[in-house]
DNA sequence: GTGAAAGCGCTAACAG
DNA sequence: CTGTTAGCGCTTTCAC
């Protein structure tokens, strides 16, 4: 069966045990080219004997073929993006592409970090989330010469492709169906993190519609750590005290505003009569609420799945050009918190 | 600046530019070695205008050694993994050593795959979740001749070192609590996961302690796919109307548990008074509901520290002997809906 | 259908 | 402190 000095096996290993060259060996193992039945079986019954597992390391450099597509996202921890990882993984499982992820933290310099140790393993293809990147960052994605697509957010100009929603839509959307609800007196929530660009671009999709109306934001508040259910609650009451005459709540983000919400229905206040809520994200979680917060999905899945398309697309056909700058348009659900008219 | 045909660059380019020989460059980007201030900073200069970025594939080649640790785990989507993640990716950040995920779906089969994969990419190290593995699967962990340290679940015995709680022995003290508490007529709600060991050794634990006290489950159900919090609320309506007179209901996690939580308060339902309610993992984002639910810790983070601490000493001391098999032992937290007694 | 030779881009091990 | 030489384990290319 298996070695036992600490010397990981080689294709010579292979070969010796089955007497046959190497090269013959590594074509067996990789389904490439003629090799007869006899010697195809003679060797893959040595390779599993002795339990060969192949040098990508070595492959991947006599070959210049590296089968990884690097996914570089901020962060893990906030339910979006383990769904667009989730719609990647979907389409690249039925190719040789595997993604390897790398989290940023929403720094530049972290993704600035992350993205040349990425690079450095010379990847087949980059899916990055933003459009926003550091310099350096930037230049380094031009450089490497591979497929590089955007993802989230298309409000800017992507290196190569980009695929995403408008989130400054997204808000001034939000903002519009607000308005026409009837609801005045509006307060903001959100998180603290300057780097959120996308959240960022919401909050100014949304001021500026509500602006184009004549009307101001009359309260806003931020948080950062802790649980989003937690911080939602204890700002909405924060808010709600330091403001009672709020109409309507709109929140960065589905968790915070389902902890509004739940704060709201304790208080027995009317929802959506005396004040409305909405959030952002379409979390699917949420649903089993008592009562369902109106959102805007992020096509989060979808997202992933075009970006992980495009990549392969491109690396198959390199000539064929590809669509490569794809704006999926969320809609508004209204839920149970957000008049309708 | 950058150049813009599309060949690479390699270090031979940056002596080129600079000057000095391939060796020494390779020395200054490495920071191995004695070189003088003049060189490496033109060395640096070259390769920072160049816009050089190493090939690592080479360099493992050359030098076997690679900086991975593969980490394998069945999903990203119940939240609990990433936790361990970040635990994980908090420790390895202050070594060289950078974590490169693979997802297994809970399939034995993908999870052979999964692992094929990675080794074949010859990293320093292995986390990967559970003791339960196909036969192939533990002779490549034992053949890798790395450290592999296995993650989440003490019951049983590892390839090499693990790291985790024993589930049998958190479902038997929830049990014990729970009858401690007065509950009797008992119903179990959980995932239709037979490949989720962890869920199995709990619920195994659970009846074992309740047999021992002359107890059995009055009622059961199994959900798969959709939202937690919805199917939870929806169980656990449909188990009250099957089976009215029970007096608890123990869910295989947390966010079932809060849908069940969540349905009983909308029904008025006396929590914990008439049905006491307690789930599993103590995950953070549910803190903001209208009560707590009792639940226990799995510790997640803790082990991701742990298991990435592990591995980074074996590497920096492969002499020196490690702590080995670390069970930490979660505590009940009561919550608001499981008497205290 | 199979094999031999060369070399991918880097680093270990020496030599100066 | 700096340079030279020889591979790492595989695949490409070409020959048989």
């Amino acid at each position: 069966m298996s070695q036992d000095n600490k010397r990981p096996l080689t294709l010579r290993d292979v070969s010796e045990a089955s007497g046959v060259s190497e090269m013959t060996v590594s074509r067996v193992l990789r389904n490439r080219g003629d090799v007869s039945q006899a010697t195809r079986e003679k060797v893959l019954a040595a390779a599993k004997d002795l339990g060969y597992v192949p040098n990508k390391i070595a492959g991947a450099l006599a070959s210049n073929r590296v089968n990884l597509v690097a996914v570089i996202i901020p962060s893990l921890s906030n339910m979006v993006f383990p769904e667009v990882l989730t719609g990647i993984n979907q389409v690249l499982e039925d190719t040789e592409l595997q993604p390897v992820v790398g989290v940023t933290d929403y720094l530049p310099e972290k993704e600035e970090r992350v993205l040349y140790e990425m690079l450095s393993w010379r990847p087949s293809g980059v899916i990055i989330a933003g459009l926003e990147h550091s310099e350096a960052s930037r230049a380094m994605l031009e450089a490497a010469g591979i497929p590089v697509v955007e993802i989230m957010d298309t409000d800017g100009k992507p290196v190569d492709a980009m695929v995403g929603i408008s989130h400054r839509r997204a808000g001034r959307e939000m903002a519009a169906a607000i308005l026409k609800a009837g609801y005045r007196r509006i307060g903001f929530m959100g998180t603290k993190m300057p780097l959120d660009h996308r959240a960022r671009k919401r909050f100014e999709g949304f001021t500026e519609t509500l602006a184009r109306n004549g009307i101001e934001i009359e309260d806003r508040a931020f948080y950062s750590g802790g649980s989003a259910l937690a911080k939602g609650r204890e700002m909405t009451q924060a808010m709600l005290e330091r403001s009672p005459d709020l109409d309507f709540l709109y929140y960065s983000n589905d968790m915070i505003g389902a902890g509004g919400l739940l704060y709201l229905l304790d208080q027995k206040i009317d929802v959506p009569g005396q004040i409305g809520l909405a959030g952002f994200n379409g979390v699917e979680l949420l649903q089993g609420l008592p009562r369902q917060l109106a959102t805007m999905d992020a096509c989060r899945k979808e997202i992933g799945q075009m970006a992980a398309r495009i990549i392969a697309a491109r690396l198959a056909e390199p000539a064929q050009p590809v669509e490569n700058h794809v704006t999926l348009t969320p809609k508004i659900s209204f839920g149970d918190t957000l008049k309708r008219r």
